[in-house]
DNA sequence: ATGCTATATCGTAAAATTACGATATAAGGA
DNA sequence: TCCTTATATCGTAATTTTACGATATAGCAT
């Protein structure tokens, strides 16, 4: 019971950060993360045609999505992907495969 | 340059699958599809509490990002998930991650 | 305290997505 | 041919998401 407990909630947790990965603008900042390690928000909002408010809700759905993190820095705030929930995240897809656990023969 | 257009490509086709798994409905009929290796489409609708149209387009969204695979089986049809997306999927994701070219410490 | 910079949050209009019923298509069987 | 079954597509109403400006919060100077 308790196992079907937490697989809902790891149904949840996949879905919630699939959702947030879902819209264009927030995986462009995933892209640039990935490329760029680290990026202030400003640098961020910079990349972007959008209002510095709208990215900083992006950034949000990121955050509580487990995706990225943000460390303050001063006035300014520090992003870089949350390595743990990438890893979790590709983890879980690899889970949907059908021949997950077996050795996988050319890929 | 022609590195650079497909990289667009690859970019675009990642977006593509997340945007389709972003939508909680297309994300059960993956887990769906992930737990019983192939369903009839009059199953999926079954399982949710949808209109046959509208479970329709969601297949129609999926296989359009190469995430399943539909094969007609007399009068019905009959899904899957496809591997090769899948796979592929994992993999992007898996490059976001700063180690992902060396080994994977203890993970 | 005042002012400046960088972010975050709030309320709302605009845009995009979703779900539906109706209708079309396609494969078999009588 | 005419049904029946299973699925796909179309047009549109309803819902959800997004983007914005305005405003709040927080850190650090002067």
């Amino acid at each position: 019971m308790l196992k079907e407990k937490s697989l809902e909630t790891t149904e949840l947790r996949l879905a919630k950060m699939l959702k947030a990965l879902g819209n264009p603008v927030r995986f462009e900042i995933m892209e640039m993360l990935a490329n760029r390690q680290t990026c202030m928000t400003y640098e961020i909002v910079q990349s972007t045609p959008l209002a510095q408010s709208t990215v900083s809700q992006h950034l949000k759905v990121l955050r509580e999505a487990g995706l990225v993190r943000g460390e303050v820095e001063g006035p300014a705030t520090c992003y870089c992907l949350d390595p743990d929930g990438v890893r979790w995240l590709k983890d879980q897809i690899e889970g949907w495969l059908p021949d997950c656990c077996s050795g996988s023969p050319d890929a």
